[in-house]
DNA sequence: TCTCGACCTGTCTAAATAGGAATGTCAGGA
DNA sequence: TCCTGACATTCCTATTTAGACAGGTCGAGA
């Protein structure tokens, strides 16, 4: 349950509401930690219900303002230094690929082609926004520029075994047309 | 929901039991898409509600053996060459870097060497799996070694990654040092 | 004035995931 | 003979996620 740490994190910055917090994980998180309304409304409630966060502010149209307290700052850096992370890795991406054998090897093909070009697409996104992003350097910033660098680097890798899968294919193809 | 596809991908290999394919999801699918028992059990059942799958034999330890159906199979394949992929991405070791400006930057210089060094050990295991898995080329031996080159491109990708990051931070922290 | 879009919070259900408990058969070794 | 471990299924609860739905304020512009 990281959407609760997600929160903090965000929190950490500075005071902020459901509704701020929900435009952030729809954007600069959206590909690390996805949350819907629903999520991140009822975790701020059960935060506020521990104390971790505070309300510090009502504004006049019912938005209500949260601030990260001690005790949430103090969970916050435990969760940063001494909670293993999880190595999740679920894919269907990659689980597609275990069952490759099912199609024509056209077909096995030419899924891992538009995995390339997906990928290759993801990679200029990002380039873009990497150059678009402005050189503030808070921490925020800073460390949000190295988890983009990571998702550069993920496309690319992709992108590369994506070819370097599809030209196998096309080896073993050749193999077996012959006698 | 591709556990659903995952099990008939396994079935299109041959019939199998909940038992047999609950070992393949704790082995070679761990880390593409993990399962647990009560989700390969209750999933089998509503597959073969819908027909996609039909029980072909009831051993004696009332162990039952499911073979895929044509409908299962003509699902599987609209599933591995229509059905866009999902890029989910939850990753809560990515989401800790956002946040690593809440602790000291030699913790967060200690949390990307820890990533490295577990990417190093899983690319350690992968090679070792690799050299280790036999050479025979039936289809899902085939396309599950693309899979686990995937899991090695990964690994060291990440840990170059974080290499990489560390060193950032190396610098950020000299540069703030001066006056 | 009226409407539209941005703002803002909340509830509801369904599904997927996690993990364990209960139950039982059967083969092989101490 | 008794115990252990592999085999094998089913049921259970709790949490997380997905996606609607419903309600409300306010400012700007037609």
């Amino acid at each position: 349950m990281s959407l609760r740490h997600a929160l903090l994190g965000l929190l950490a910055a500075g005071p902020a509401s459901g509704y701020d917090l929900l435009k952030i994980f729809n954007v600069s998180l959206a590909n690390v930690w996805p949350a819907t309304q629903s999520q991140v409304y009822a975790e701020l409630g059960r935060l506020a219900d521990a104390g971790l966060v505070e309300v510090v502010a009502e504004g006049p149209r019912g938005r209500k303002e949260y601030a990260i307290a001690d005790t949430g700052r103090a969970e916050l850096r435990h969760w940063l230094t001494e909670v293993a992370p999880t190595r999740s890795g679920r894919s269907d991406t990659l689980l597609r690929v275990f069952f490759l054998g099912q199609v024509e090897p056209g077909q096995a093909r030419a899924y891992l082609r538009r995995l390339a070009e997906t990928a290759a697409g993801a990679e200029r996104d990002l380039a873009a926004l990497s150059d678009a992003v402005s050189a503030e350097e808070d921490d925020l910033a800073f460390y949000g520029r190295l988890a983009l660098e990571w998702g550069l680097r993920f496309n690319a890798m992709q992108r590369e075994w994506a070819d370097w899968a599809e030209r196998r294919i096309e080896e073993r193809e050749a193999v077996a047309r012959r006698p």
